[in-house]
DNA sequence: CTTTGGGCCTGGACGC
DNA sequence: TGCGTCCAGGCCCAAA
């Protein structure tokens, strides 16, 4: 994509999550991509002038057609269409419509009001167990709410959390503010461990989940707790102890799932 | 300052 | 079978 230029912009709708900004179409066409990179889960593709930033929300899929494939008919949720001077196409399909699209001036991009408070890329080195225990001190909220805070960190969605606090033996309920020392070490190595195997994996098959290149989730990364209510969680009796196995709660609107046995 | 709750949206699961 | 209702997800933002 980098050196390719956009030729054309079709827009399908004025709107995403978000508007569409002004002038978007006339703003790409005829602009060279110099650079594609990502921050939290925005893609980011600059141009010599504005910066596109790009979320798929959770059900936005990209496909892609190079020179001489046979671009499919317009879907319908089929909302925003690039097509490049090499002749390939890009096209944006997304259903649910949480993702969004809008322009920034390159010079600026982290100045954007929504990449300017994000928190330190989990994958980093900038993310570890000291810097996560800063971030949580203060915080009385519980640990779970705390990590999917992209200001804590970002890009830990609801999942992940459950997962990552699963892993690191801490119970969703804790409150963040203790969340210190050893066992911020212990939660910042986890939530490593569990996104990288879950982009090893391919990410999660969830209902209508798709791989990048369109097909059905073939492989997906093996939830220990997530949806898992009731069911023993691995080499544990949990199941058949007071709590009847991995329990499901409420907090701040989402699921979570945590085994009692083994997170406190 | 932190925290909470509402809102965006569709399709799949479920119950009648 | 067909319909209505509920729920799930990411994550911003207004209100408390």
């Amino acid at each position: 994509m980098e050196g390719q230029s956009f030729k054309r912009v079709h827009l399908r709708r004025k709107n995403l999550r978000i508007p569409f900004p002004k002038g978007f179409q006339e703003r790409l066409e005829g602009q060279q991509i110099v650079h594609v990179s990502r921050r939290a889960k925005y893609i980011l593709i600059e141009t010599h002038k504005d910066v596109l930033i790009w979320h798929l929300g959770m059900s936005g899929q990209v496909r892609i057609y190079n020179v001489g494939d046979q671009v499919a008919a317009t879907g319908k949720h089929d909302h925003v269409q690039f097509d490049l001077n090499s002749g390939a196409t890009i096209v944006y399909t997304d259903p649910r419509r949480f993702g969004l699209m809008d322009l920034t001036q390159a010079a600026t991009v982290h100045e954007h009001r929504l990449l300017k408070d994000l928190g330190p890329e989990p994958l980093g080195n900038e993310f570890s167990g000291p810097i996560l225990a800063a971030a949580l001190k203060g915080r009385r909220t519980s640990i779970k709410q705390a990590i999917m805070d992209a200001h804590v960190v970002a890009g830990v969605g609801n999942i992940y959390a459950s997962e990552s606090l699963f892993m690191a033996g801490i119970s969703p309920k804790r409150s963040a503010t203790t969340v210190q020392g050893g066992r911020a070490e212990k939660l910042a190595m986890a939530i490593k461990k569990v996104l990288q195997a879950a982009i090893e994996a391919g990410g999660s098959t969830l209902k209508d989940h798709r791989t990048t290149d369109g097909g059905l989730g073939y492989f997906q990364f093996r939830f220990a707790v997530y949806d898992r209510a009731g069911q023993a969680c691995a080499n544990c009796d949990c199941n058949i102890s007071a709590t009847k196995g991995i329990q499901r709660l409420e907090q701040g609107g989402r699921s979570t799932y945590y085994c009692p046995r083994k997170q406190r």
